[in-house]
DNA sequence: CTTGTGTATTGGTCTGATCATTTAATGATT
DNA sequence: AATCATTAAATGATCAGACCAATACACAAG
């Protein structure tokens, strides 16, 4: 059973490298198809597919390969697929809901741990705070400023729900303030997730965050990148802490 | 047609918000059914769950809806769908692969600008560094050493395949040298749609990196963090300028 | 011009069948 | 007894054809 290892004595298989068999299913064939077609330029956003119906007599399958391909493509945030009359698949500019859902995916399967998303998270949030400072305008500082205030004026636990809400929009503002779409995706991505677990478990009533926030927006303000990462890692270390103790809790409770 | 601002004269409009109508798909029914078991723990990695035509009696759809809820969490990498005999659909750890096609699919689509992609693969990098500097041990700088070792042997033209795939997989190590799955996965998403570009436009030849990564991976293993780093960001600085420049190029030629 | 009413188009779902692959059981061969 | 080829059953993959449901547009009515 054990396979001879093959050192070379027949002379052919110390530079041949075998690629494993992988026979693609047909909806594949046609995702790749229409991905193909996006890379070199021949759709792009705002382009309409045919209708399922037609495009597969064009491919010679069946409705339901041609289906699947599209919601292959419609989960990825490549198209939309839209009922009735001029509806249709249209392509996208892309979403970055996929990667969220994937990030939190990972989280629930145990594929990726608690504590290294979070660290991920406050690293992501360093190198977002240094071009923040960089580049954030009044503008930006104004949005994160109004919503501390909003967030402020949401104090019944009834509220909860849309305090958590505003806390995911204070970091996808921060985000917006560095100008850059990546960051702000990856951000957007690793914050997201965050919003299961503090409807879970609560958050840290016995502290302030207002203040945290405002101390924090100032230092933006005064482009004073040092300080400002100072405050919100003093928050997050808080928040972390926070949440790894309740899920270990939570943890033995189950076990 | 200019809507008239509802300013409470009838009395209910001020404090009651509502959510736009969205009426969930039937496979998106059976997507969150199985994807809640999953995070309430009801469902984990290793499980199997019911043939298509067993569940499909069981939730009282058909199968092709099944199916295609089946395929969305099968390209989510929650499940893994296997022929034959004991097959069927099988939780999974979880796959970081939809987060490298999701970046792929904005750069190819547009949303996303090549240049925010290439400045947020220099922020992630220089996090990996800092941790790869910190938590990296002996092993990792071997592999990263053999990896440039094997990069320097494959010279040909013929060869460039394999070399994008070993200068992809150098970051890959580098990033498990920070000992954190959600760097690794982050910047794996980040780096992999690379490969398309080189291939695409070819290598800049004039400068050898094998030397700036024996460098590289000489302060790391000083725990040299700003050195490491700097050594790193002049590479990424030459390799992005040139990018963009040929990425340049090649839009002149289009339009 | 506005408003309501059809109506054709298109995605969403269902039914039921066949194909292809995989594993396990079976049986023949050594 | 061990090994190998054969067969059978389970299961996903695909196909075919039908009907449902939402949508936008044309058109009639007021």
């Amino acid at each position: 059973m054990i396979q001879e290892q093959q050192t070379g004595h027949n002379g052919v298989d110390e530079n041949i490298r075998f690629k494993p068999v992988k026979t693609k299913r047909a909806f594949e064939e046609v995702c790749d198809q229409i991905r193909l077609a996006i890379l070199e330029g021949r759709l792009e956003a705002g382009d309409k597919l045919p209708a399922e119906r037609q495009l597969a007599e064009s491919l010679d399958v069946s409705r339901a390969t041609v289906r699947e391909a599209f919601r292959t493509l419609e989960i990825a945030g490549v198209l939309s697929l839209r009922k009735g009359v001029n509806g249709g698949a249209v392509v996208m500019q892309g979403d970055a809901r996929p990667i969220t859902q994937t990030i939190s995916d990972l989280l629930s399967l145990g594929g990726l741990s608690l504590s290294d998303y979070m660290e991920a998270r406050v690293c992501l949030q360093r190198e977002v705070i240094k071009l923040a400072c960089e580049r954030g305008e009044e503008a930006d500082f104004q949005a994160l400023e109004a919503n501390i205030d909003a967030t402020e004026k949401l104090t019944t636990v009834a509220q909860i729900e849309d305090r958590t809400a505003l806390t995911i929009e204070f970091y996808h503002l921060l985000a917006a303030a560095t100008k850059n779409q990546a960051m702000s995706i990856l951000m957007s991505a690793v914050t997201e997730p965050l919003g299961y677990y503090i409807k879970q478990i609560g958050v840290d009533r016995s502290w302030n965050v207002a203040e945290s926030r405002q101390r924090f927006v100032a230092h933006l303000r005064d482009r004073n990148a040092p300080e400002a990462e100072k405050e919100m890692m003093s928050h997050m270390e808080r928040l972390h802490s926070y949440m790894l103790q309740r899920a270990q809790e939570a943890a033995n409770n189950r076990g």
